[in-house]
Formats: C-alpha cells, sequence, structure tokens
DNA sequence: TTCCATTCTGGAACAGCATTCCAAACGTGT
DNA sequence: ACACGTTTGGAATGCTGTTCCAGAATGGAA
C-alpha cells in the first residue's frame, strides 16, 4: 500500500519529480520566468499537464523546488570554498547567491515566493551560522541574519524584476539602464536632485561590486555594535 | 488636436485616470494582490474592460500608478514630520514606508516589479538626500543608498509574500508563523542548528523593530567607513 | 440648429493560463 | 490469466489580460 516502495518502477523514460524539476530548470534559464508553463513542460516531457500533477502539487511547488535545487548547489558550493573566517565566508555565501541570482534571474524571483521555505531556510541557516561565529550575542542574531537575508533577497529581486523588464522590451541590459538614465535625468531638478545627479553613473555602476558594499556596511555595522565596543577590529 | 485641453470633460461620473487608480487601490486594500482584476475593477466602475484600457495601459501600469499614489503620499508625510537630523529622517522615512507595506502588502510587491518606475525614484531620492547629508562621499552615495533601498525592498518583499501566502491557506499571520516554526524546529539537527535555535521566537518576534535594528545596522556600518574614522558619533 | 470628427464607452471575443477530471494504459503480485 | 493499484495524457473548465469594434456622448464649425 506504500506509494514508494521499489527503487526502479516503469520504464527508464517514466515521468519522475526530479525529471520534471530538471526540465523546469531548463525552462526556466533559456525562457525566464514567464517561460515555465505546464503547457511547455508538457511539450517538453512529451506528455500532459494531469501527468505532471501526479508528481507536483502545483505550479508554486514546482518553482520553490527548482528554485531549492539550484540554491542548495549555491550555497553548499560557497560554503565549501570558504575558508574559516566568519566575515570572509559571509561574503563568499552573499556573493555565491548574487551571482546565482544574476545567472538566473527567475531564482530571485522565486525566493521571494517562498518566505519560510526550503530554499530561504538554507540561505537563513548559512547567514546565522557566521552571524553567530562573529560573535554576535544571542538575542540579536535573529535580527542581524534576518537583515543580511532581507538585503540579499531585495538585491536579488531587484535583478529579477530588472531582467524580466529588459526582455518584455526586448533590450538588453545597458539598453535598459541608458532608457531609465535618461528618464531620470530629465526629472524636475527643484525635486529630484539627488536622482538626477546620479542618472550619468546609473549606466556604468557594476551591480557586483555595489551589491558587496552594501553587504560590507552591514558588517561594518555588526562589527560596529559589538559588546566589545566599536573601536577598531 | 491636443489630447487634453479643457479641464472638466464629460459628466461628473464618467470615468477617469483617477477614479480607476482610486478603485484599484480599495480593491488591492479589501481583496489583496490578486483581487485586482479587469474583471472586478469593471464591476466597481460598472463598465466594461474596454473602457479601462482607454486610460490606462497594460495592468502593470495600473498597479504601478496605484502603487506610486500610496507611496507618493508615505514620503511626503515621513519627510514633512522629521526633523533636520538626517539619521532620524532616513529613520522616519524607512520606518514610513515599513508602515504603509505592513498595511498595504501589495505595495511591496508592486514595488519590486518596478524597478527605476516613479513610486521607487521616490524612496530612492529621499534616502539619496539624507545619504548625502550624512556626509557620505559622493563617489559612495550611489552603493550607500542603493544599500538602504534594496534591503527596505527586500523587507516588504517578504512581508508581502508572507501575508498572500497567509490569505491563500486561510490563516492569519500568528498561525502561519506558528506553522513555519514548528516545520524549523523539526529539521534535521545536524544540518540545521541556527534554524531550530531561532525557531522558537520566530512567532514572537516584532518584524518592525527588527527592521529598525537592520536600519541602524546599516546607518552604523555608513557612519564607521566615514572618511572622520571609526570612532564614535 | 445641424453636422461631423473626436473622444470615450462597454460588451463580446480571443488566446493563454493553472488546474481538474477521467478513461485508458501499464506493471506487478497472485 | 487475472485483478488491482499506479501512472499517464488528452479533453474540459473557469479564470486571466488584452483586443476589437459598433456606437454613444461631446464640443467645435458651418
Amino acid at each position: 500500500m506504500g506509494k514508494k516502495e521499489g527503487t526502479s518502477q516503469r520504464r527508464e523514460e517514466s515521468l519522475s519529480r526530479e525529471r520534471i524539476i530538471e526540465a523546469s530548470i531548463e525552462l526556466l534559464d533559456s525562457l525566464g520566468e514567464a517561460g515555465l508553463t505546464f503547457r511547455a513542460l508538457s511539450e517538453r516531457l512529451a506528455t500532459g499537464p494531469g501527468a505532471i500533477y501526479w508528481h507536483i502539487a502545483s505550479k508554486r511547488d514546482l518553482l520553490i523546488a527548482a528554485c531549492d535545487a539550484v540554491v542548495a548547489r549555491t550555497v553548499d558550493g560557497s560554503l565549501r570554498e570558504a575558508g574559516a573566517a566568519p566575515e570572509a565566508t559571509l561574503r563568499a555565501l552573499a556573493l555565491g547567491m548574487f551571482d546565482t541570482m544574476a545567472a538566473r534571474p527567475w531564482v530571485g524571483s522565486a525566493l521571494i515566493q517562498a518566505p519560510g521555505q526550503l530554499p530561504m531556510v538554507r540561505i537563513f541557516e548559512g547567514i546565522g551560522q557566521q552571524v553567530c561565529a562573529l560573535g554576535v550575542p544571542p538575542e540579536d542574531q535573529w535580527a542581524t541574519a534576518s537583515a543580511l537575508l532581507h538585503y540579499v533577497l531585495g538585491v536579488g529581486g531587484q535583478h529579477a524584476a530588472n531582467t524580466q523588464l529588459a526582455r518584455t522590451h526586448g533590450l538588453d541590459r545597458s539598453g535598459l539602464l541608458e532608457g531609465v538614465s535618461s528618464v531620470w535625468s530629465r526629472l524636475e531638478p527643484a525635486d529630484y536632485p539627488f536622482a538626477r545627479s546620479v542618472a550619468a553613473q546609473l549606466p556604468l555602476h557594476d551591480d557586483r561590486v555595489d551589491f558587496l558594499t552594501g553587504i560590507d556596511l552591514i558588517l561594518g555595522g555588526i562589527r560596529a555594535s559589538r559588546p566589545g565596543g566599536p573601536g577598531l577590529e
């Protein structure tokens, strides 16, 4: 009566949760977030939508599972190649997630839609362990790790939105940024002095460097608020 | 041949962009993000979808416009009631956005989907002006303001996702958090020590306090990296 | 006033989506 | 060979954003 007793059921080519998730990732990578539909998935797997629903609860479930597969690889990889220093490990973990979300914008978008789910917990766990190692007092650990996580999610979500916007408009990244830049530089000078002043550097900036700057800002804040006092390390 | 010459065209009850946006906000507030459909909007405005499309380019346009109306009020209000101290103003602005996104989760979700658009620029401008006032050197202003913005967006997006998740499951906030907490506390102890250790305080924590802690962490990092040196304020 | 071009309306129609349903095919233990 | 639970895949459902278009309302010109 068990649902999964034997190991190799059916023929080799049969459907399985793993095969569906793998195909979903390929679809998401090649066509973007909007490319993952049950129709396209059915076609690629040479089956019907009904068959997929036997293995997958919903599209939400599918997206989270695909996201988790990618995030798990990233987190494990980042932690393995990092040394023992907590700050360096934290930076490696954050940069690993940034690179993953830059290469696969749908990951950032999926992460936001899965609060408390497995992929997010993986990242949160990795961050939290390093936060503890940094010597943050227990009562501040939750808020500190949450802040880092939310920052990473914010950048990833923004990157995903930018990429999808560019795709729907048929532009590449630089074309999109130039468009935004020119709009910003035409804003009302009295109301938007800051946006106008930074509009010029918008198409030139390096997302990755800016991301790391933000991480270092938060790390600096953690260091400054340590019980030992706000002195140098 | 101009499109908008006279001021009061048509009868008083006629459709207008403003009236459509207002109705959209009411719909979003009462039914959540999924509640905004052109059918529901048509019904509420006693018209057809085609009439709405005469004033609105797309659903995306509509969502951004509704978001902008709310964000504009929040930003203006936060800046007006704040004093002159840049840090306090920054905190007031961030808290104002948090409260708005907590009361209307769809705002956080909409903000993420509108990179470079008016609502985001309003927040970015407010943040950027205070960053300048804090004495951040020009070459760091962009990255610093971006970090703060991304953090705010990350928290808002997460809040939106949580609320929508609770709504689809027919739970309230505490019910959702208790569910997540119990899942986390049943994770593999060897792999998830941190998540397990903080699972207990998950249903009890105060989002607003945690949000402000994150803001202060970034502000602390900004203070620590000022040219004047990492001394006390 | 009468006419007309323009602006605006609203209902029908369309393509695409996630999801559900179900009859048939398949494998396996008897 | 039989029967039974598992798995399949195609049709059907109800929803979505968007387009289309016949025609009503409106303001200026004749």
